[in-house]
DNA sequence: GCGCCCCGTGGCATTCGGTGCCATCCGCGC
DNA sequence: GCGCGGATGGCACCGAATGCCACGGGGCGC
């Protein structure tokens, strides 16, 4: 019945647009009641998402249910797949309501609204599964908790818009590790646990300019890692 | 006018309660008609978020009028101080402003919905000016643009509301710099130029757990780099 | 000074999203 | 058959938001 509803609103906010469409259309195409629309969804805009908050809870359970030493960072990542997994499920609607939130400002917020909501279950997380040992001098962990929450969300996001944009065709998922390596690279060996860069190479070094960034698993060999900087400056 | 009103709208919601008030209350309450309230605010909520607009243009020119070979990043840092600015600036209201927003879904999407807008303008002018010298293989522009942008002004909302909450008690300008630098440290070297973490010392070295993280100006003495390395290498 | 126009305002009517209330209907167990 | 609970339909109501027109005052040219 959900299903049904959101159906014919999709249909009709394609045809008709978003806001020429009343509620009592829908519920019509429906073959229901206006009321009995607004018992399934709290709102109009609600029509359009309406797995948002079953994928809610679906997130909370893969990052209840992660395994003990897990890099946090990793769990995050695995819980917005279900996100990523959601939309990749029903690729026409997505691309359909894609098209939706990016013309209707009322959607837009709404979709923006959804996603701050999964922002802030991972911050919660990362915020309670940072190492106790690895305890940061000052009380930066909310801060840094949060930026990599956005961090992994904004990536998810980029990824599904681009995604979308392109009609929904490729790999999301493979696409959407690549982003998460990105994000990692530049960013994540600062929060949890260990990164994957220095796993094949004993170092990983890049240059930028004027900046030379270096990565490497302090238990790799000394000179090895001393070896593959040098060779990076020295290059310049 | 637009401060009688938005003053009148404030003072209502916090001794009736957002959705409790009505604009009609408000415009009685300004001693003016219910249809100019909406001639001067588009919504019942943008009551309680007067300046964003103005704020975001303010904003857009900050960005515009940055001199040529400013650090992208540190020009958005400074873009988004401008919003601090705004909410340092009648301290009183903020505070209120804030726990409005934290108890009214309502009100917390709709600065959500503020908030996303200065980082699309964020992500927009990184974008365009990230070094055109140092252009990475893949297109990955686009997606690391967006997660700096995200990580700029979440670490700014993260000290607002720090601030807020503790009733916007110290200096925020002085936290919201701390906040930018620790996001650097973690992550901005991959961005777009230069990082301020070499400018004393010839590198910076922080490890974490496994990982060693070295940022360092290449055009500082290669000896005294590889020594700092070093240095942080052995302690383990 | 006089008419003119522009702009902010007031008041009215209307649409439509959203909620509360009650009656109804259907299936199910007893 | 009977009661019961959940899902539905229909109704009334509130309030946000928009469009339209009329009024009034202040600036402007003549």
């Amino acid at each position: 019945m959900r299903r049904e509803l959101s159906a014919a609103a999709m249909e009709l906010f394609a045809t008709k647009g978003y806001e020429a469409t009343t509620v009592d259309e829908i519920a019509a195409a429906a073959g229901v009641a206006r009321r009995t629309f607004f018992r399934h969804f709290r709102s109009k805009e609600e029509a359009i998402f309406p797995d948002h908050d079953d994928t809610l809870v679906r997130a909370a359970a893969v990052l209840d249910a992660a395994p003990a030493h897990e890099n946090p960072l990793d769990t995050v990542c695995r819980g917005i797949k279900e996100v990523m997994r959601m939309y990749a499920a029903s690729p026409a609607v997505s691309v359909a309501r894609y098209h939706l939130t990016r013309e209707v400002p009322t959607l837009r917020e709404a979709e923006i609204a959804s996603v701050a909501r999964y922002e802030r279950l991972f911050t919660r997380y990362l915020l309670g599964h940072f190492d106790e040992d690895a305890h940061r001098e000052g009380d930066d962990d909310p801060l840094l908790a949060e930026v990599a929450a956005s961090a992994v969300v904004t990536a998810h996001n980029h990824v599904l818009r681009r995604w979308l944009r392109a009609g929904a065709q490729g790999d999301v998922e493979t696409q959407l590790d690549h982003a998460f390596e990105i994000v990692r690279e530049t960013f994540g060996t600062g929060i949890g646990g260990r990164s994957d860069a220095g796993e094949s190479a004993p170092a990983a070094v890049s240059r930028t300019g004027e900046v030379l960034v270096t990565v490497a698993r302090t238990d790799a060999p000394l000179d090895e890692v001393m070896r593959t900087i040098e060779r990076a400056l020295k290059k310049r």
